[in-house]
DNA sequence: TTGCAGAATGCATACGTATGCGACGCCGTG
DNA sequence: CACGGCGTCGCATACGTATGCATTCTGCAA
């Protein structure tokens, strides 16, 4: 009964109607349609008078303009499409969480895509439907193909932590990328390892066809070979938990001979291999093996890890993202390709060994 | 020739147009535009010959009907709305990973939302503009008077991880939830504590207004009752990493009597409790204290951490917010207000002192 | 007072699609 | 042959908003 009343009360006012148009606030403040749109429109010419009014209306009614509309005549969503894949490693939960704040603050919203194939061709067709202002791709890649169909569609892709494969040919020169310079944190890494007196140094790679693992392998080696160093042995993790656990077993093998440290490429897989490395195979850390590892991810710096590694500054990657997207949603102007690098800094933990450095090692023996 | 008159065609029309609409493909088919519409809308009637022929035109032209359009007269975007606020618990990442997907595979997308605060209604007038179908609110908590505006909007609400405040009304009413059974699994680890022989129990809370929070509780202080016990000494950890930390430091200050287990509310607290206690404290898990966490998230099973936890099963989870969500969008009917529970298994590992019963430790002792 | 610039406003249309309705052809049945 | 039913199809319109254009209004200077 009063149930009913309160249920009729919110139709008149607010309820019933499933969506308030802007001609039915219009007609409640007595002005046209036009005034109305336009109150809502930043930087059009209303009266202040007729402001108040439309305000007023719109409060009562509860209206909210009807985004799809809009943007059907604008031709922008204020929606940015973002691909994704591996969620378990903490770095790109970080990340989405800053971009989708960051967008928010300026008005954009971010639809959400998640893929486990590398080929997310099928998936931006989706996200086309929708007309995106642009597109970020993180943790996947792009087929030349449909960075083409983008390009056609004047919608901006960023490539977030990953850049165009070398040999995608002339379509792919309109796909832009951020990402953090991932050859000097290998090279600074190496350095470390080689200056804290590693001998027989491996390395654990990610996806092997991934740009992040070419650049930090290729850092790595090159920093390697500038104290006369190379990489003793070698796995492969695929930037997965599991297989990273399996190439740590192999790699530390009993009755071989061990390496005395290990470049695990994402932090995600370092904690993995430490954790076999200790509790299967019963190494000490740093003790008998120094482990490093690559992101920075809050968990590094966590009691148990205490990981040495590179960080990928996310907020400057973020800004750069967003930076780049907004500057291809002013100028209409096809957008350029562009790669943007973010330095990120060695941070340094508990994970290396500090033994002497071969030069004050000798002396030591001596 | 063929070949370059189809490019050109292509080039012309596919390429230079920033978006190729249906009446274009119409036209290059010799149709009408309602015919095009009905190749892309199932269920509609359309000769197997003119199907064809839309088809061909539209893959020449590339075209992808405008979601917006479409919504605007259908009045269904097939977007649902996420809103959720700390990723860094991995709990929220991996369900959103399995919501997404598990959206995605039904043709719906999920437009996300991050906050910060616990008060969503701003972000939920954002959301509201869209038009979505549903919204699905995690790690944060709605205003009755949202949720009735939601209401009166006809869009069927979900909480996922949380219950609506007891006392928040009648217009409260038509918000549904999903959770697991948070009262049991805090049952289920007092008793495990109480059967393994611990005696000063301790409990760090997460956010004391969250349902999670005080359902967990409840259940755990029941569980400890069962048996003779109370909660030995409490702290507040607010579901926050840092702040857990705090809350271990004090509930572990030296030169006090110490508990001898402790229930962390969440395992991502639990992770930062146990690292303080074992490395700023000196003490060793589970041998001078247990640990036990909620959650079941995948660094629970990591060898630094082997927590016993409950777990928070997402795919259920998952499984009944896309379930009740396709229910209320069959049905135009207003939703109603629904509860599901999803039961969640004790994970034994290793955090928790094996010791003798409380019986038989008397027997022992005798 | 007149004139005029500039602001404010309303009218009409366009955005791209879905769908009710009437028209038409096809086929089988009486 | 007539007729009705069914499957297709096109026409026209509606969805809710933004915006160019013409018109009206306001205030100020001549």
């Amino acid at each position: 009964m009063n149930a009913a009343a309160a249920h009729r009360a919110a139709g008149t006012s607010a309820g019933m109607k499933s969506s308030v148009t802007s001609i039915d606030v219009a007609r409640l403040a007595e002005v046209s349609q036009s005034a109305v749109s336009r109150t809502f429109t930043p930087g059009a010419s209303v009266s202040e008078d007729t402001r108040r009014k439309v305000m007023e209306a719109a409060r009562k009614l509860g209206y909210r303009p009807n985004a799809h509309a809009r943007s059907l005549i604008t031709k922008r969503s204020r929606i940015i499409g973002l691909v994704l894949s591996y969620l378990e490693n903490l770095f790109y939960p970080v990340a989405l969480e800053q971009l989708a704040k960051r967008l928010q603050r300026d008005g954009y919203h971010v639809l959400l895509f998640v893929t486990e194939t590398q080929n997310a061709d099928e998936l931006v067709n989706e996200i086309l439907q929708y007309h995106v202002d642009g597109i970020v791709l993180a943790a996947t890649t792009l087929s030349s193909g449909l960075a083409q169909r983008c390009a056609d569609a004047a919608i901006p892709v960023v490539l977030f932590n990953r850049v165009m494969a070398a040999g995608s040919g002339a379509g792919a020169g309109t796909v832009s990328s951020v990402r953090s310079d991932n050859v000097a944190g290998g090279r600074a890494l190496a350095r470390h390892l080689a200056e804290t007196g590693h001998q027989r140094v491996a390395y654990i790679a990610g996806n092997e066809e991934s740009s992040t693992n070419l650049e930090r392998e290729r850092g790595f080696r090159d920093g390697l070979a500038e104290r006369g160093l190379r990489i003793w042995a070698r796995g492969v993790g695929n930037y997965d938990f599991e297989q990273a656990r399996v190439a740590a077993r192999e790699l530390f093998k009993p009755a071989a001979e061990r390496p005395d440290a290990v470049f695990v490429a994402s932090d995600h897989m370092a904690f993995a291999v430490m954790d076999t490395l200790r509790f299967e195979l019963g190494l000490r850390i740093p003790a008998d093996v120094s482990v490093v590892g690559f992101d920075n991810v809050p968990q590094a710096d966590w009691g148990s890890y205490r990981l040495t590694t590179v960080e990928q500054p996310v907020q400057p990657m973020v800004e750069a993202t967003v930076g780049l997207l907004q500057k291809y949603l002013r100028n209409d102007a096809s957008p350029q390709s562009e790669n943007v690098v973010v330095p990120g800094q060695l941070i340094l933990r508990d994970s290396v060994r500090q033994g002497q450095a071969p030069a004050a090692r000798k002396r030591k023996n001596a």
